[in-house]
Parts: structure tokens; C-alpha cells; sequence
DNA sequence: ATCTGACCTTGACGAAGATCAAAACATACC
DNA sequence: GGTATGTTTTGATCTTCGTCAAGGTCAGAT
């Protein structure tokens, strides 16, 4: 292979470029121009597919870079000092993982890959050196902080106020309009995650949890067929997160 | 009154610069260099007190600026749609306001002064332009928005996984902790808080929390005379928290 | 085809904490 | 001082969810 064959770049090279990539309405380029974006390809060049079951970063891992969701599912989780989980999250296309590591150098959660997963790589360093001449790329940084932030707000309202059932059909209306704005379906979900770990996220026993979904069912707001959910009545869904339907 | 007298700083201005703030080991100047706190003078210029009741700002209110908190102790919490309140942080001394109305230019919940308090105004437009020319301080942000997810996720794990006892045990190292850093009294606590604020911060009622502070006073681990707590047994309350006495 | 193991559902029971109620206590205001 | 108001403590009872246990379903391995 000559010079010029090594420069050019193959075909799987252009698709990994946030300019062409298909996510970059909803991921770290959201907003900036072609220019902006142009930048950020030079910094993240670098791909890493995670099976199902494997970790990405566990706790106590060096922090150098945060993973952009490419495809698939991960799970966040942390153990207690004495050995008890809570998950704190479950990342999909788009969305940042390592976050929490930019304090203290070093990740402070579990990332599992729920299923075949892929992450484009964002060197830290490299990064936050970017940001510095690329006011609309600290911008959309500062956002994203931020409302990670929010969401763990949110989410720290529903353990401290909400009772199991708000908290299952919080969780499903989250998952179906992620999953809408990603182009699913936003009522047909295939859930890759099991009722333990639900039940780990919103502070239930996984016990509870097939119960809420069976009263769920029964109700008529959902049809359940294992991991697979089909929301029959997101209004009524609805009303009872916001607390209209105390029963 | 001359030129070169206008010029000169007055007592007071002195004693509103980062240079020169008792808070600046704690605060956003923690780590940085003479000369880039000296820049940040030039942007936090502006203080504002607020009274015990008062709000610093409410949901929905539009985000301008940051908040440092300079004296006094806040409460946040949020409304659900409900009405259900959540407290989602008490915030004092060299502790930043506002960090989650960063993505979206909007408050998303309130602050209310518990006690008479002042805050450090810091204009967030002309902030994040200061950021672009100063790595370290848009290191020393990054920390802390990254710190702030990590306090979020840690109260996240208190609320999914913890008992009554262990939520008010490691509320109160966590005060104890931060008390200390601001050379205050670890054992001798004065909250500036309700029971109530305290039930809604850990997802309790306020009759829980008074029994567990019953509970912790019976077994000798604090003293307890209304808001004024003292802490007798630190490592016991520690080992609690960290599951080693299961009752 | 059946065995195995992981995951899910359902039931019976118990414990933790919420709710309801009343009294004690503190604080500010006449 | 005495009264009104808000906060905290404590008790009795009820609800929700966790725990324990048994059985069911499904996918992949033998």
C-alpha cells in the first residue's frame, strides 16, 4: 500500500465522522455547525465495540476519556460499601457515559453493556482543549452537564416521592420517548434490561416490579410479553405520573 | 471626590474579590493561580443578600447567572405536578446555585434562604467566555458540575438502597463533613433546617425523622435538643451508614 | 426431546415506614 | 404574663412494599 492509498480514507472511516454520523441531531454535536464539527472529528477517531455482558469501565478505572453511545444499551451502576447496587442509569444512542469521572480522575460507576454495544471514544485531554477555541462546543458541553444533572434529579424525586407504580410508568413514558426520539416506536419497547435491574433503578425489589407491570396489564395500560412492552394507553400513563390518578 | 479616590478601592470592594475571599479553598478558586483569580474578580462583582424565607429564585425563572453561596445556608427543591415537594440539596458556603438551569436558560427549581445569607452573582454569558481563555478554571467548572452529578447519584443510592436510620446517619456525617471544611464545629451541628426538610431531602416523613433522631439519642450516638445536635458516637454513626450494623 | 439455568410471575406473610391524632415544646406577639 | 402559631415528639393503626417460597416460561446446551 502506497502513501496516498494509506491517506485516503477507507469507506469505514467516513462513517465514523461526527459530521455523517446519524446521531449527531441528538449526541455532542447537537447545534454546532459543520465547521464545529469538523473539529470535533479530528479529536474522536476512535471506536470500541462492548458485547453484551462485558463492562466498558468499572469503578476505580482511570478516567482519560468519556464514551459517546454509538449503538446498544448500558447499565451505570454502583455497590455500596456493603455490597448493595443501585443502578443510576441506563445510557443508549447519543448519550454520555463517564461524566461523574471528571471530578476525582476516576470512574466512580460500573458501565455495562446490556446489549451488543458500540462507543466512539472521546479523549478527555484532547477535549477540553478543543472546547477552549470552540465557544458553541463548551456551550453544548455545559448543557449536557447540566442536564445530567436534571436527570438525576428527576429521578432522585421519583425515589423520594413516588410510589411503585408512578415509578414503572415514569420509567416506561422516559423509555419510550428516548426510544422515539432515536426513530422506534415510543410504544413498542424491547426493554434489554431485566426487572432486576428496573427494579435497582427505581428503588423496588424485582418482585414489585413484575407486580406493577401485571396490575399494568391487567388495567389495560400495557400489554407485557416478557421483555417486550407494548404501552396501550400512554395518556392514562400519564395522568398517573403527574399524580391526577391517585388509585 | 477625584479620579484617582473613585479609583482607589473602598474597604468594602476589597473584601468582595476571590483574591481575597476566606471561601477561596472551597469555592470556584480552589486550584488556581494568582493571576486567573484575579480574572475572575473581573466577572463576580456583584454580591446579594437574601433574607431567612426569601428565595434567591423560583422554577421557571430565567438563568443568568450562578450563585455562590457567601454566608447562609439554602434549601432547593422542586414541585411535581402534583404538588409533591422534593428537597434536592442544601447548599452552603463556597457551594454553586443554579448549575442545573444551565441546559435549558431556565430554573428548574427553588432556592430559599433558611437563614440570612449572601451570594456571589456570577454572570454565566460572561462566565463561559472567561472559561475559553482560562484551562484551569474551565477545569475547576468541569469538576464541579462533575462533582454535583456525583452528589446527586450518591443521594440517589441513599433513597434506592438505604434505611430510615442510615439516610439520617449519613446526612448527618455529610453535614458534619462539610461543617468541618468551613471550620466550623464536626460534632456540633446547628440545622438550619425543619425535620420536614430533612423527611423530604431523604425521601422520610417528618415523624420518621424525629423517631430515628429518638432512636440515635436513646442508643447514645448524638444529643439532640431541637435543631441543636451533637454528635457523641462518629464512628458508630459511620459504621452504620457503611452497613456494618445492620441494626 | 429433555435438561439446565436464568428470568419472570404469583401468593402468603411480615416489617418498615406512612398516616392519623394528640400532646409537649418553643417562639413571637399582644 | 398569656395567647396564638408553628415545630417536634410520641403513640396507635394502616398501607405499601419487601421477604420468602413455589411454580412457570423460555433459550440454549446436551
Amino acid at each position: 500500500m502506497n502513501d496516498i492509498a494509506a491517506a485516503a480514507l477507507p469507506h469505514e472511516d467516513v462513517k465514523k465522522r461526527c459530521s455523517t454520523c446519524s446521531l449527531r441531531h441528538l449526541c455532542l454535536p447537537l447545534g454546532l455547525d459543520q465547521d464545529d464539527i469538523k473539529r470535533l472529528d479530528e479529536v474522536i477517531t476512535q471506536r470500541r465495540k462492548v458485547s453484551a455482558g462485558q463492562h466498558l469501565f468499572r469503578v476505580g478505572d482511570a478516567f482519560r476519556s468519556l464514551a459517546a453511545v454509538r449503538a446498544g444499551f448500558f447499565k451505570v451502576y454502583e455497590l455500596g460499601a456493603d455490597g448493595r447496587e443501585q443502578v443510576t442509569g441506563f445510557q443508549t444512542e447519543g448519550e454520555l457515559l463517564g461524566l461523574d469521572a471528571i471530578s476525582g480522575g476516576v470512574h466512580r460507576g460500573n458501565a455495562l453493556a446490556l446489549v451488543d454495544a458500540e462507543v466512539c471514544v472521546i479523549p478527555f485531554d484532547r477535549f477540553e482543549d478543543l472546547l477552549t477555541g470552540l465557544p458553541g462546543l463548551q456551550r453544548r458541553f455545559h448543557a449536557i452537564l447540566s442536564a445530567s444533572i436534571v436527570t438525576s434529579q428527576t429521578l432522585m424525586m421519583m425515589l423520594g416521592t413516588m410510589r411503585a407504580e408512578h415509578r414503572l410508568a415514569a420509567f416506561l413514558l422516559d423509555l419510550s420517548t428516548r426510544l422515539g426520539a432515536r426513530g422506534r416506536s415510543p410504544t413498542l419497547l424491547q426493554l434489554p434490561m431485566s426487572r432486576e435491574d428496573i427494579g435497582n433503578y427505581l428503588g423496588l425489589k424485582l418482585e414489585t416490579v413484575s407486580r406493577v407491570f401485571s396490575q399494568f396489564r391487567r388495567e389495560g395500560l400495557v400489554a407485557v410479553a416478557g421483555r417486550a412492552i407494548e404501552i396501550l394507553d400512554i395518556d392514562r400513563l400519564r395522568a398517573l405520573v403527574s399524580g391526577v390518578l391517585r388509585r
